[in-house]
DNA sequence: GAATTTGACATACGGACAGTCTGTATTTGA
DNA sequence: TCAAATACAGACTGTCCGTATGTCAAATTC
């Protein structure tokens, strides 16, 4: 099944995606060369665009990856036993913790949306990270917890506001600044108990 | 004074901003050649290259004027008689009200973080947008009127807030979602009250 | 008011870059 | 064994951004 061939072409992709990521978190989507991409990966033009449509597709690609890192470490703070509304903020400061490393950030949360587009960019959110929110959300309404506000237009409000508050977290004055943040997220989750 | 010299500049500079505005808008920055920019706005490739220092810099020119559109919207319906936290809300309601319009809402919410850098588009929303919503915040803090979180990170938070809810409301399903995001606002600002 | 300088463009050009296209070696299923 | 497919390799093309140089009218100087 498994064939030599098989095992080879994910390592070149793998090696794409990796040097992608370094790359564009360093220096942006649009500065970043696909030929230096090449270069620092050691393949060539060709196994790009066999592997990937085009540069787009490969930043979602790492994107895919930093979400999927991002849902495990969610996932491992919020088990089924935990009440909804802790559940919820747990939730909530490891997703503080995963975007607010730098290339996370840069490219999951400042890039994405610009270079994905709305499109492609929210099915892949619902996917990951705010399709986990989401379902926090509802679950912590459902359970009384927390007020009655739509629980989607809730979802889209606390997901945009921890994503603005870890850029500035991340790009404003020193590291202190994300244990700040995480306080005044802690602070607004609980103005919202029921 | 204001030679017929003068008069002319300012007046190819407009038609360069209003053209790029456009076109940026319609398919966004990376997209946009500046070639078509010329072509459409009339002009050459010189007379973009004398008033700006690139293509980011004449996007910038658009953020810029977008931006005083907002808060010259905005300061329309804050008086200096409206109680803070009334103040903050109305504000809160015609900033989305103002970026839910497609162009604003492409290019100043989605595009200008990823193309202007975090950097020189956090030094613009300090100017315009996010700084008249500190001023409210702060305002309606000193008063007594909302809890006791730092000002600027929940200032922060808000902004965030607010943006993902106006792209949202923007983006997905029919164009009754603006009113449903802007009642989630007023019910999470009420949350906020002390 | 003639000369000179300066500002506001115009145009041609160079370098870089994304994506395509054809060729090729290796593998794999029959 | 052998044909077909896969996974690349490398050259090439059109496009695009920024620059360098030229030009002409308006402002300034004398």
């Amino acid at each position: 099944m498994t064939g030599i061939r098989e095992r080879k072409a994910q390592k070149t992709r793998a090696q794409l995606v990796s040097t992608a990521r370094r790359l564009f978190a360093k220096k942006g989507y649009a500065a970043t060369s696909t030929e230096e991409i090449l270069q620092k990966a050691g393949v060539t033009r060709g196994a790009l665009y066999h592997h990937f449509r085009d540069k787009a597709a490969l930043f979602e690609a790492v994107c895919v990856a930093m979400h999927e890192e991002a849902v495990a470490e969610i996932s491992g703070v919020t088990g089924e036993d935990v009440p909804p509304f802790d559940g919820l903020v747990a939730g909530s400061l490891a997703w503080l913790d995963h975007t607010a490393k730098p290339d996370v950030n840069r490219i999951l949360i400042v890039e994405a949306p610009a270079v994905l587009g709305w499109e492609r960019w929210n099915a892949l959110d619902r996917m990951y990270g705010f399709g986990e929110l989401m379902i926090g959300v509802a679950a912590a309404r459902d359970a009384g917890a927390i007020r009655e506000i739509g629980a989607e237009e809730l979802a889209v409000l606390l997901n945009g506001a921890m994503n603005a508050g870890v850029i500035w977290a991340a790009n404003a004055g020193g590291g202190q600044n994300l244990r700040r943040m995480k306080k005044a997220v802690r602070e607004l989750l609980g103005a919202l108990r029921a």
